[in-house]
DNA sequence: AAGGATTGCATAGTGTGCTATGCAAAAGAT
DNA sequence: ATCTTTTGCATAGCACACTATGCAATCCTT
């Protein structure tokens, strides 16, 4: 087997640069709007159903729930979101969007659409589709493997 | 034009999902080793070449230097590089492995290999090819860009 | 040689992600 | 009904990325 590991032919090394492309990129363009990535992520689902609760966004978005609350804590300073006691369950908080935010629908999604069209500039229709494609599957790949180990003492109790 | 946005369409939400979970899981490979995915991405140039100053580093890695700063000082901290003064420029130090980081480039390298393999085991040995390939034109095509982007004020001093 | 511009690095502050921990409320078991 | 477990959320602490700033050393121009 191959001895030389080099960065550019690893597709984890890849993956991070890119990312870090795409959120550079999608940073500069929702600044304006006072948004910045992670806000955006969010504001896509309570655009499509608000008054989630942060349960809810954890499981749509796939991140820990500490990150949730620490996004959800900016939001509500920068006037993105109120937090309302829920009727049915006492611990927790209904998020909704303030007036700003769903007033800022249109512009932001114009901005990942067009941060998005920019980064595939250079593909063909087919290649961008098959792009799209394989990441799917990566991600999926990596998902059962992450859902299949427990951790530690996971199979042993 | 289609007027709905969906983050599973979106090539930016699905390179940072993808990112995130490389970064987990070459992080929960190389963590019984005492590394970090940062520090094995600086490993992975000194074992190259060793004494490298922090300038030739940022170029190498394409993060900015404040990052590599922060990446370095952990580094030191934990006992895989010692900076020694550089003879001919009195301002830089030159980053030098120790003989536990020289010592740990099989395993790591082994462990960012099986985290590779792992995730793109769900692609035929084409689709691989094609997929690293992919991720490099749209790498590119987003760098031409930045780097024709000087900010504000750029063309016009 | 002197002065201004550039380079090499450090630090402060912030955003976004993670793990680990704690607590109150809800749900389930007996 | 009480006790245990699970659930929903917050917080602390860390890694790693960024921008902005500052300082000292070097380089370049004159």
């Amino acid at each position: 087997m191959d001895m030389t590991f080099s960065k550019d032919r690893s597709a984890g090394y890849l993956a991070n640069h890119m990312a870090r492309l795409f959120f550079a990129g999608l940073s500069r363009r929702i600044r304006p709007l006072g948004l910045a990535p992670a806000q955006f992520m969010v504001l896509l689902e309570l655009w499509e159903e608000d008054g989630l609760s942060q349960a809810d966004l954890v499981a749509r978005l796939d991140v820990e729930q500490a990150t949730m609350a620490n996004t959800l804590a900016r939001m509500a300073r920068d006037g993105l979101i109120d937090r309302q006691p829920s009727p049915t369950d006492r611990r927790a908080r209904l998020i909704c969007l303030t007036a700003r935010a769903r007033a800022l629908r249109p512009q932001a999604i114009a901005a990942a659409q067009a941060q998005n069209s920019e980064a595939l500039a250079g593909l063909s229709t087919a290649e961008q589709a098959q792009f799209l494609a394989l990441m799917k599957t990566v991600i999926a790949t990596m998902q059962k493997r992450r859902d299949a180990s427990p951790g530690p003492g996971g199979a042993a109790e």
